[in-house]
DNA sequence: CGGACAGTTGAGGCCTATCAATGGTGGTGG
DNA sequence: CCACCACCATTGATAGGCCTCAACTGTCCG
């Protein structure tokens, strides 16, 4: 591991590895694998950097806990971050999953309604929540982009009810695959990084593990789609096109 | 019918009856029978009600086309609406039911990313979205509402997911009805209004009219509730908030 | 080498969808 | 005023898709 000093967060108990002096000039801005997308959001935060902190965070960990007074939000810097929801007898519901140049804990009321956790070791930037208000206050650009980035996640949300509530498993996989296709690099569209477990997919899509598996090997066996590890090669985008009935963009 | 003028949206066609001089004051809110949320939503409008037109649209009606251009943003002032998600195969998802003093439209980008159709005889406040951008760029206070306002609806939204993700049937019908009971007025949480039809509300839960009906009535053999016509009276309000598995709100 | 764990595959069962028939109600026109 | 029709709601019978339970494989790591 780099050198970094190791703390633990007092609200969630989580493990932070802070790297020293890398991140804490004003102004600098972390490094990010984000496309550009992210990098606009980065942009909003360009002055809240001096206030701002680095945290590392282990695969598994805790980051936000679900009805955690929300006085930070977070930037994924690297890795993948998931959201999540539980019921007491331990059914989950993920709601999102987050990568680099996502940012997330901004649009909390009085305290969070999900958990946050690390996909894989993820590195983040954390803001206190205060700051960003005051600086959307002040800033009628920031304001705006926070509103525009409250449109896109009320929209995503309702792409994905219509995925929870109507769409069957294969549509569900096909739909997810190219979800996760049209965000990765607009280089690598064909060959994506699924960093998640099968658990995690079939929390976010309403699946069983088995049934993600199933319909996975259909889609391998069906040459639409090759996997190897983490990585998945989509070979057919037209047929899974059709499998998630997406409108095709193109 | 009252006194009213009637007119075809150029847009959708929807056959619209603007109330002749009564709201084209300027500082004149249309009543609502809202409670105290929604006149907090409308209170962000105010400033916009001399460049506001009333609408009327009848049950079924289409207020808002899916993809349409987002130049308006609307206030519910009576009625009921929902707002549905189309498959080419028919399938549908509602998003949402809107009651008076809910507001819908403004989140948009450049597109409604959903339709927008009266469930009953509705009375609509429309807005320009341009409008209210500018307002919101001028007003911090409305800026923050509309902060606010994003945020619950983006906490509903995950509600939603779990629900559509993770509950049985019973458990979303439950949910449904207390979610229902904590929208109405106050004084009338035990009996509540369901405007809505079977279809509506299977479209909204991700089930068939066939699955919500057949969960209705074992409810109310239970006892748990009884139905007359549109209205439903909670018997037992706890057995409810465990088939939901809701966290009981006191 | 072995244990833990994620992933895969198989067998069977349950919950919900589907298909079908009936009942109830409101609107309409003879 | 009543017969008729359309539509919604309800109930029953059946089927199918996904879940559950279980066994097995592969991989990583101590």
């Amino acid at each position: 591991m780099s050198a970094t000093s190791q703390a633990i967060d007092p609200r969630s108990g989580v493990t932070m590895n802070y790297p020293i002096g890398v991140y804490s000039a004003a102004g600098r801005m972390p490094k990010s694998d984000a496309g550009q997308a992210g990098f606009a959001k980065a942009q909003i935060l360009a002055a809240l950097e001096s206030r701002a902190t680095t945290i590392q965070a282990e695969r598994d960990d805790e980051i936000v806990a679900q009805e955690d007074a929300a006085n930070w939000c977070y930037l994924v810097v690297s890795g993948c971050v998931r959201t999540v929801r539980l019921m007491e007898d331990g059914r989950r519901q993920v709601g999102e999953f987050l990568f680099a140049g996502d940012l997330f804990g901004w649009e909390a009321l009085d305290t969070h309604d999900f958990g946050a956790e690390a996909v894989t070791p993820v590195t983040l930037r954390r803001y206190a929540r205060l700051d960003l208000e005051r600086l959307a206050d002040q800033d009628r650009d920031v304001a705006r982009r926070l509103r525009e980035l409250s449109s896109s996640r009320l929209r995503s949300g309702r792409d994905h009810m219509l995925l929870l509530g109507r769409k069957t498993a294969s549509e569900r996989i096909a739909s997810f695959l190219l979800e996760m296709a049209g965000r990765s690099n607009a280089d690598t569209k064909s060959t994506i990084e699924l960093p998640m477990s099968r658990s995690d997919m079939g929390d976010y899509l309403g699946l069983t593990i088995e049934t993600v598996c199933r319909r996975l090997t259909r889609l391998r066996l069906d040459g639409t789609i090759a996997i190897n590890g983490t990585k998945i090669a989509i070979r057919n985008h037209a047929a899974l096109g059709e499998a998630g009935c997406e409108r095709m963009v193109h």
